[in-house]
DNA sequence: GCCGTTTTCGGCCCGACTGTTTTCAGTCG
């Protein structure tokens, strides 16, 4: 059976094999492609299912695109692109994903020397043949060697983690912030719009002396290697293999340029086009007035460029938030009914994930944590440490009932702050939860996750969650998947079966902030929000210095495009202990 | 390949850096 996978798989190989057979990742017909593939992501139907007509529909879906996903349902292959495959074998393709070989350069040492794989491509480097080609010189040669012995540690399909990625970036600005050449600095591109992973860091400076920054990059400790190295912009590899860009402009347009290089590329082409419609020009420079077309590009009257927030109001758009910023509809939303109140990290009144040593993993005494979560002005909080099924870092009944008191006594101090006794329940591997029924039932809060048995079929995960949210004490389904990004997938489950449980039986689902789970993920908030699932956003803390994965908890909320009045933890203290209490009234 | 009250052909987002040129092509984001 086909699925929406295949489809998008099948859209994905024939963007690049198109690519390679018109030489140009620009052609037209593959950015047709692009923008058909984009449009079929983002439609919330089951794609295999749909009429040619109803595919035609689909924003940038034209009949050639259309006829080739029916042809795949109902054949199973697509000719065209069995054509390209032929004409492309993988092993050709593979040269594609060496940097700086381009579909150009590629067509040419196929056609000049008949290179045809990685192999081929060393020898003919080694025999110096490359530098013979018109176009290409030793330095070119040089460059491609180095490439391909890099290959596989930064090559273009290469995906950091964003748990690596965010500490970096976030040292690096710090460390550029410092200078006193900087004026402003921001970390761009997919990093922080909250892709789970990213390809590189993209950093924006405003300085009115691009050589002292740049020279002050080139110096830093993190350069392991310079692949770019020019006044406004610098490139180098950390020793990880992470590459990351540096750009500096001047504080007036540095507005347009974090726009610009926050991307995503698609957003920028929408936001480019609605210039174009109202006769502005917008490039990462600012948004200009395009009104006159007698003049030069840099003599056009600039209209915005100080800010984001500028250009989009001088596009007649709300503000968009960079986490949105995928052109799945923010542009369209934003220039009509509005994105709704998105959560904000203002938003937010009080942490319900949150462990002390009394787990085996914490690391910080309730003492402490309840201090932490107090400097913060929390109005609540749930401390929620591991039940006894968690074989290693639970705690028994009995040392339950202790930890209970013990945190009443220490919560005395912070009157301005409801401090819960919670469990974090672990989901067993058949839906079972920890402890009996009414032991379950006294505490003030619980949030069940799923902490092992990771391999079952859906089915039997999807059955096994519905289990836990079915359950009168189980206020929350923490990290959804329990998935480490980048090192091991989560549970599968049917998302909308869980998502129905959720909303049914009025169970909130978690969105967890640390940077290895932000989990359920965004597209996931996605569907919860169109379902209206409550939501709730915590940090997961297992010590005091990871109450700042809020933030990214937030962001990861705001990416699955989540209302503040869906996060059950915005609400005040009254409101959110009523929602917290009403279900165990179906117990008595 | 897609699209359209300046429609059915002729456009399609824009610029930096590099290496190879001696005014530009290729690659990348």
């Amino acid at each position: 059976m086909t699925t929406k996978r295949d489809v998008m798989a099948m859209l994905s190989e024939l963007i690049t094999l198109t690519a390679l057979d018109e030489g140009s990742p620009q052609s037209f017909k593959v950015r047709a492609y692009e923008k058909a593939s984009l449009g079929l992501e983002s439609d919330g139907r089951d794609i295999t299912t749909l009429k040619l007509s109803e595919l035609t529909g689909i924003s940038g879906v034209g009949k050639a695109t259309a006829s080739k996903v029916r042809e795949l349902v109902e054949s199973g292959t697509v000719e065209k692109l069995e054509k390209l495959r032929a004409k492309y074998p993988p092993e050709f393709v593979e040269l594609s994903r060496i940097p700086g070989l381009g579909p150009k350069t590629l067509k040419l040492v196929r056609s000049e020397l008949g290179i045809e794989n990685v192999e081929q491509l060393t020898e003919a480097i080694a025999a110096e043949k490359l530098r013979t080609l018109p176009g290409l010189g030793a330095t070119s040669e040089a460059k491609i060697a180095k490439a391909v012995q890099r290959l596989g540690l930064t090559g273009k399909d290469r995906r950091t983690p964003i748990a690596d990625a965010l500490p970096l970036a976030e040292r690096l600005v710090a460390d550029l912030e410092a200078l006193p050449e900087t004026v402003e600095v921001q970390f761009c591109g997919s990093l922080r719009r909250m892709s789970e992973t990213i390809g590189d860091i993209d950093i924006t400076v405003s300085s009115l002396e691009p050589s002292v920054v740049m020279d002050f990059v080139v110096q830093h400790s993190e350069v392991a290697d310079l692949v770019v190295n020019g006044e406004t912009k610098t490139s180098f590899l950390t020793r990880a293999g992470l590459q990351v860009d540096v750009r500096v402009v001047s504080p007036d347009q540095f507005g347009a340029a974090i726009l610009y290089f926050t991307g995503s590329k698609v957003h920028n082409i929408a936001l480019r086009q609605r210039a174009i419609d109202r006769k502005m020009l917008l490039n990462e420079y600012g948004l200009m007035d395009a009104s006159n077309e007698d003049l030069e590009a840099s003599e056009r009257p600039v209209i915005a460029s100080k800010t984001e927030a500028e250009i989009y109001a001088a596009l007649e758009l709300e503000f968009i938030p960079a986490p949105l910023r995928e052109a799945t509809g923010e542009v369209e939303a934003a220039g009509g009914d509005g994105l709704g109140e998105l959560i904000q990290r203002s938003h937010i009144r009080g942490d319900l994930h949150y462990h002390t040593d009394q787990s085996g993993d914490g690391r910080s005494t309730v003492a402490e944590m309840i201090a932490e979560a107090a400097a913060l002005g929390y109005e609540y909080l749930a401390i929620t440490d591991h039940g006894v099924d968690l074989a290693i870092n639970g705690s028994t009944a009995e040392e339950m009932l202790e930890h209970r008191d013990r945190i009443a006594e220490i919560a005395v101090d912070y009157p301005d702050m409801t401090v819960l006794w919670g469990c974090e329940l672990n989901i067993g591997p058949d839906g079972g939860l920890d402890y009996d029924d009414e032991f379950r039932a006294l505490f003030d809060y619980t949030v069940a996750s799923v902490h092992s048995h990771f391999d079952q079929s859906i089915p039997k995960q999807t059955d096994r969650l519905i289990a836990a949210i079915a359950d009168p004490t189980v206020n929350s389904i923490g990290h959804l998947t329990g998935r480490y990004i980048g090192r091991r997938p989560g549970i599968e489950i049917d998302y909308d079966a869980v998502l129905e449980a959720l909303a049914h039986y009025d169970v909130a689902l978690e969105v967890n902030g640390a940077l290895q789970r932000l989990d359920a993920a965004s597209d996931v908030v996605r569907k919860a929000v169109e379902r209206q699932v409550k939501l709730v956003i915590n940090t997961d803390s297992h010590h005091t210095s990871e109450l700042g994965r809020m933030e990214y908890g937030v962001l990861t909320a705001q990416r699955g495009w989540a209302p503040k009045d869906l996060v059950v933890n915005t609400r005040d203290r009254a409101s959110f202990m009523e929602w917290a209490n009403h279900r165990k009234s179906r117990l008595s």
